[in-house]
DNA sequence: TACTAAAGTTTGATTACTCAAACTCATGGT
DNA sequence: ACCATGAGTTTGAGTAATCAAACTTTAGTA
């Protein structure tokens, strides 16, 4: 542990904005909202970043990270991810409330515990909510899915990852018997509306608002209906 | 988590450093060497404590918990203790090197974390070095035993407790075959060495300081040899 | 092109924790 | 009774992280 925890903390924000933005440089006010702290403040922060070559910056435009800071940010999303998959496979907690148990954890894991704990769960390669888990060496290899969003009417899927990770959100989705795994079928689509219908296998429809569907990746199944 | 984490590691230290103590009172210098941090340090910390009624101390006088800085304290031993268990007995990790990392880890367990902890490891009692684990009400029941050091030749015993954390202390005792359940045997005691000769069951004799055995603690054995 | 709104930066202050060094108190040995 | 020594306290300063509010720049819009 080099950095301090609030190190850590930005250089994860980052890494995510950066992965989210056009042009992969995070701007300075989404950070600043990712970590829950004013811009001012996530603009001295970066200047120790900058500081210690964890990422690069020039006045009034974006943030982003050096190899070093990639490095360490990808460091720091593997011990996430494998805390939440820890807490959810071992402890059988609910997938809705592990990130946030998992954004203090995370910064309390020593190298050998680490190796241990992911000894332990089988060396997974995807965490609970179908985020890849990056490897010890840094390698991360995203998995090849669209959101549910851009499926047509009567188009059958698998759920293979959530992207919001807020706590409603998950709930929903396990309550409607949409998790990682399950398959589903759009049953319609109404677009005036901003709203998809969805059948998961043996289970009862669902409405859900495209938006919220751009957050469900799926992989299209070769079966039509 | 009300208090900070430098606040948990006080109230910890305070309570352990106050068991040891006669008078029931924590001498000011022997909390700033628990925590390694200057006399002055631990002072003007203890006047943040005593503000937030979680300790009583006068000017020059010795640190004593509050009912409430008691029990703040026993939560945090408790989530300790419980990790330190886990790391053993879920993640296989040696009980020489537990005691550090569930030094950062204690702060980092909410109560629903803990909860799932404690029943995954069904409910124990004891941690890998014997240490009793407070119960989620805040009761502790210290186990009957006394020093090796006070046994005599011949006498056997069993090992239920090892004060000592340090690594290399508990290394040395685990390769000697001394572990928490063992069952062993004064073989002999040279009191001008200040020395005693053990030989746990199935093992071979090893010979330790009086000073060190009497951090080992042990329930005597009826049969004699 | 000129102006304005949004985005970003700077400044000055605050809280939490820490140390070094100067200082004060308690006490036990002569 | 004295007072040296060790234990404890206070003071002044520094680091890390934060905010509010004043300020600057950029990038549209008119
Ligand atoms: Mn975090
Ligand atoms: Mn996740
Ligand atoms: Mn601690
Ligand atoms: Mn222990």
């Amino acid at each position: 542990m080099l950095a301090t925890e609030t190190v850590e903390n930005y250089l994860k924000a980052i890494y995510l904005v950066q992965r989210e933005a056009a042009a992969g440089e995070a701007p300075m006010g989404k950070i600043a909202a990712a970590l829950g702290v004013t811009a001012g403040t996530a603009t001295s922060m970066v200047k120790k970043l900058v500081a210690a070559r964890l990422a690069r910056h020039e006045r009034f435009g974006g943030v982003r990270l050096t190899a070093k800071g990639t490095r360490a940010a990808l460091d720091i999303l593997r011990r996430h991810r494998l805390v939440e998959t820890f807490l959810v496979d071992t402890l059988g907690l609910d997938w809705s409330v592990v990130h946030d148990e998992a954004e203090r954890l995370e910064h309390a894991i020593s190298p050998m515990v680490l190796d241990a704990l992911d000894r332990h769960l089988g060396r997974p390669a995807f965490d609970p909510h179908g985020d890849p888990i990056p490897r010890a060496d840094g390698a991360l290899q995203e998995s090849e899915a669209m959101p549910m969003s851009e499926l047509g009417a009567g188009d059958g899927a698998r759920l293979v990852r959530v992207l919001d990770q807020r706590g409603d959100s998950l709930r929903f989705l396990r309550a409607s018997g949409l998790k990682v795994g399950a398959t589903l079928r759009v049953v319609a689509i109404e677009p005036g509306a901003g709203v998809m219908r969805i059948r998961p296998d043996g289970g009862t429809v669902v409405s859900m608002s495209t938006t919220a569907a751009s957050r469900v990746l799926v992989r299209p199944l070769r079966g039509r209906s």
